[in-house]
DNA sequence: CGTTGTTATAACCAATGGTTATGGACGTGC
DNA sequence: GCACGTCCATAACCATTGGTTATAACAACG
């Protein structure tokens, strides 16, 4: 029986010898519950077949089997580090793939058609997709996770962002269906403001102001939950907890039973981009960007020349 | 996030990489399903961000990421492989556990008993144990899989092991609630022998022959199955697949509702012992073997002096 | 056009990895 | 001696992961 360890399972038991005990371990370094560190430790040892540790009720120490694994786990857990770096450098240096942020799902047939274009334009390469949370407003790109990103507008306006607006659409709201103005056809954004939203994370800075409708407040909204991803919002407001704005696009797209989207009057539309790092010169940058302008429904690009437009936050 | 690689992932990647094909991997390579590698290779290019394979309908090449993680993945799996000869090789130097191995549950409190004289006599030493399967006859001895066993008799005469008995019992039969055997109270081996047989697998010699009764046979038993394991075994039995010899102690050991047992007239009695390998002079097996002999019950030991003896297989 | 071979995806179930609750052993202080 | 606190182990339970079979989509070939 070939026993594969996991990296995890090393760093378990880096954990234990180093701390020499169990519940330190688990609660300080490791951040799982003892139980479970007891026995991933046990396993570890009945796959090895010896004891890794010598227990008493006061100290937890290393056997010699336990001290001959110790350097090899350091060993191991390094190497794994250096390859994930390797793997990393060889991806970015080779340029195969293109790593797409995304907060909330795409949908309107936009990938589809990037993707076949992209195949023409630049063969052999990859789209990678990858879910950021609305924590972060760069949509991974501040941190370099993801090369490009389709985020909504409004991002960071500090000149280290660009885009291009690929999509317009309007402002609808998600009610709960016993909400009292679910019945309405339309909604008056006035008859909104004093209602308890769930917003976005702190950290998403003026994409949460968009989302409130900044643009037509004159007093901070009502917040009774944060979200930080479109799931979560939606399993809120269908909680009865409170209610969220969101694109005409993404009612259809995040359409549940459990949940009445409306159209709301008084709000400027919302705006869909596809995002890069200013400095970033890479050309499958450029490629993606202009691939994804290409793809776009024409009426939601006129007017827009890609430029940062001034934020609507407070 | 961190992401722990396990060493398996690692040997399904390097077996696609070898093989440039998932189909051929997985079936030939690592006997699992083609969607399960498929899965598994998904989700490690998702942790690590990158595309490791170009796939193609007809073929898998590695991308530069992937060849990037090549070398790494053969060093992580030959370094773990060098981890556990260090770690086995430190535990039998050192010697703080005994391995004992075991085919069928010990019971008869031998273990809480011997436990307990072992922490007197060898202080700081833990006793870890081993089920094995009844393919090898040795019980994990001959390939060093164990330090010492506890095993019912005949074991591989051969001079290669020695051993003590600890227990002597009657021979019973295991029979299914509706076998017509099932209401006597005591059952003559000469109305079992020509009943279909679960057997030992054949790798296990002379303890397959014993356990078909072969000491009270003219002609070979009937065998409609083999078990690897007494579970395996009482399974068979429930389903009246076939019958089976057990140990007295065994059959209460095991006892369920789904299977009945009875005592045997016409059989020798069965013996189970402590075994070790006759060159094995380490200190630890000998204090294994007395103490165990010391917490037998007398009358299993008597007449029995450690010397093997003749084995009585067909 | 039909067949074959390949990888991906879906639905489902088994196995693994986590949680909280509890037990037993030990040491300390009163 | 008793009460309490600390520590690791175990049990019961649930969520997540890893496997299976079935199926779909695509490309190549005859």
């Amino acid at each position: 029986m070939v026993m594969d360890v996991r990296v995890r399972d090393l760093r378990y038991f880096l954990a234990v010898a180093e701390e020499q005990s169990f519940t330190r371990a688990a609660s300080q370094r490791l951040y799982i519950s003892q139980p479970a560190l007891s026995k991933q430790i046990r396993q570890l040892e009945q796959s090895l077949g010896t004891v890794l540790f010598d227990r008493d009720r006061r100290t937890v120490r290393l056997t010699p089997a336990g001290e001959a694994l110790l350097l090899y786990a350091r060993r191991l857990t390094e190497d794994w580090e250096a390859a994930r770096l390797a793997v990393s450098e060889a991806s970015a240096l080779a340029g195969t793939t293109v790593r797409v942020g995304f907060q909330m799902r795409i949908g309107r047939g936009l990938i589809p058609a990037v993707t076949a274009r992209m195949r023409q334009r630049l063969p052999g390469w990859k789209l990678m997709f990858r879910q950021v949370s609305w924590a972060d407003p760069t949509v991974g790109l501040a941190h370099g996770e993801v090369d490009v990103a389709i985020a909504w507008l409004p991002v960071p306006d500090t000149g280290a962002l660009s885009w291009r607006v690929v999509a317009r659409e309007d402002i609808w709201v998600a009610l709960a269906p016993r909400h009292r103005l679910a019945g309405l056809p339309t909604v008056p954004f006035a008859d909104l403001v004093d209602e308890p939203f769930i917003a976005l994370p702190r950290t998403a800075g003026a994409q949460r102001d968009f989302w409130l409708g900044a643009a037509a407040r004159q007093s901070p909204a009502v917040i009774t939950g944060e979200a930080e991803t479109a799931e979560e919002s939606f399993e809120a407001v269908a909680s009865g907890l409170g209610i969220t704005l969101l694109s005409a696009g993404n009612a259809e797209i995040y359409h549940r039973d459990d949940v009445v989207c409306r159209p709301v009057n008084g709000l400027p539309p919302s705006e869909l981009a596809v995002v890069w790092r200013t400095v970033d010169t890479r050309p499958f940058v450029d490629v993606f960007a202009d691939t994804c302008r290409a793809c776009a429904r024409p009426a939601a690009v006129a007017g827009q020349v890609g430029e940062p437009e001034p934020c609507a936050g407070p």
